[in-house]
DNA sequence: TGCCTATCCATTCGTATGAATCTATTCTCC
DNA sequence: GGAGAATAGATTCATACGAATGGATAGGCA
């Protein structure tokens, strides 16, 4: 008899946090994901577009920590939206290493219906749900905690070697 | 002057939860990740081995349900930890299309120092953050409140069409 | 039984991904 | 000012990904 059939850790997927963020995630965007496809804009994409929509224009290592994304990824894709016309990059004055990623109008306005589609499909997936705002409110906190461990070890790192 | 750098949706990511989910599970995840490169252990691959370490041996197609993943995703990471002798698969007696996966001795010892791994990393991550349990209680509803959702919506549309 | 449909999984094939690396530019400090 | 380190971003390239499809088996029904 092959394999080992006992779950030797049983519930550990239940309890682990990651695994629940990430099918949360996936089950509430499910839907949109489908918008997506029809709109013929990549889920790496989106997170650019609507990063740029959010929070203005960025250079490109920013875009790539706001979209969650590794910067290599951040440069193909915005390779394709330049192509389609959707952002621009241009040369930054003061230090001409540095490239400004903005939406172009075409771009601004293709983002803003997508964006209005996903708050839309959330508002209804979410109706009936309760506790959300303290649901998002504690993940911004497990985030900025998580964040603020992590720069603490980065400067513990400083400190010893 | 090229972009429209005005943000036209402040604030949307911040109160959009596929976002913020995302970014608690990238946060959260970051050094777990680390781990797996050092084992040679694809993220793809890991979410198989841990779903069958928790739930025993399982169908391709359950196991793509519960890894969360395509069924090709999951047929192609399947191959490869078949070579590596992680996981077996056998034709299933009473319906010959099915193959049920197992992990070999191997696979599971190499999964659970994984989940200890992760559990440690978890551990020390959260410790200090409270109302973890709630959040995964949260994230539970959630996610079953929604696939409730969707599988009505399935019976509408049987009933519709 | 024979045919039609549904289901399971494998395969194909074009594209996306991202680790590693490279180039260009700027900073630092003597 | 010039050498070396540091940083921004582009590029390369091997690989993973997944939508579409195919092949095999099972179920339903005349």
């Amino acid at each position: 008899m092959p394999g080992c059939s006992t779950a030797l850790t049983p519930d550990f997927l239940d309890r682990y946090l990651p695994y629940l963020l990430r099918k949360a995630d996936q089950t509430l965007s499910a839907p949109f994901y489908a918008v997506l496809a029809r709109a013929g804009v990549a889920r790496s994409e989106w997170r650019l577009l609507s990063v740029l929509q959010d929070l203005g224009d960025l250079r490109v290592a920013d875009l790539a920590v706001a979209a969650l994304s590794p910067q290599p990824t951040v440069t193909h894709a915005l390779r394709r939206l330049e192509d389609r016309g959707l952002v621009t990059k241009t040369v930054d004055g003061d230090d001409r290493r540095q490239r400004v990623v903005a939406l172009t109008p075409a771009g601004s306005t293709l983002t803003r219906a997508l964006i209005a589609d996903a708050t839309l499909l959330e508002g209804e997936a979410l109706a009936g749900a309760d506790g959300l705002e303290e649901l998002a409110q504690r993940l911004r906190g497990l985030t900025s905690f998580l964040e603020s461990l992590a720069a603490t070890a980065v400067d513990d790192e400083v400190w010893v070697g």
